[in-house]
DNA sequence: AACCGCAATGAAAACCGGTTCCATCGTCAT
DNA sequence: ATGACGATGGAACCGGTTTTCATTGCGGTT
């Protein structure tokens, strides 16, 4: 049921590990994707990067944009989002803490925001429940000034 | 996501409603879905309701109960929430007002939990980015008193 | 009670984002 | 250059949800 995104659960790798002897490989895929992760400043789904890619004329196979997003996400080098069509949704990492998304439901630009306040209240209420191992998603939509303007 | 309602609330908008000729019928399957989803306590998925229905003897087709589901949510009769893995869960509403949910990840139930300091919050820091327009998400996982004990 | 129109139903098929398989490719250490 | 093994990617697959469409049955009418 539950696996996932998870809070962060194991403690990171670090960006170019090196387990043992065999390390990971740079390949042309990894780094495209990289580049292309750089320029998309709106949060946008495996399927439209991947066409990112191949609008740029890159020769990667869904099923990797797929896996490497995965790896970043878990690395913690890309957020991620659920849109309300429960889509998930990537974004190149700005700040390391943890934060959250106002994000726009037009173009899904977005803008990160501290949320400790949030956090505090979130454990709090829970705790007062009885319940442990508090866990919580916070996500906030709304029209970006761009957008809410050419929509009138 | 849009809203559907007949621009006439003229009379009754009771539990059978009867607007103006022939509109909402009174059908077997959704006496029974109502009744499940009142014993319910904890948010289930579309299947596991269905699951339920048919154990107890019920026959009603898993699209009709994903159908009234639907609606009912469209209503705020049932809060719906998505979990870990992207499904879609369900349970009747309590309140009315708007508010929150700590949910126990492993059972599924939930306690409700008022928001509005958290809703001030998010209208707050959404408006200072200048988006409007706003909506958010906020749900708190964890785990309930009973099923933090048995998984010691 | 018989009749009818139309909403409701539901089995099967379509859809869709995402994951797994596995044969092939390409990197990198040697 | 060579070989081993990780990386790749097209196809098959998966599971939740929606759509299709022929059938059913609720309810008002005759």
């Amino acid at each position: 049921m539950d696996m996932m995104n998870d809070g962060h659960g194991a403690h990171s790798t670090a960006p170019q590990p090196e387990v043992r002897g065999t390390r990971v490989r740079g390949t042309r895929q990894a780094g495209a994707l990289t580049a292309v992760l750089a320029d998309l400043p709106a949060f946008s789904s495996a399927q439209d990067i991947h066409a990112e890619l191949r609008r740029r004329g890159e020769r990667i196979g869904l099923t990797t944009v797929y896996r490497h997003l995965q790896v970043l996400a878990e690395d913690g080098s890309v957020d991620t989002i659920r849109d309300a069509g429960g889509e998930t949704l990537y974004r190149r990492c700005e700040t390391v803490s943890h934060h959250h998304h106002v994000t726009c439901r037009s173009c899904g630009r977005s803008v990160e925001v501290e949320g400790r306040a949030v956090e505090r209240w979130a454990d709090k209420v829970a705790a007062e429940a009885g319940y442990v191992d508090i866990d919580h998603t916070l996500e906030i939509f709304g029209l970006c000034p761009d957008c809410a303007r050419s929509r009138t």
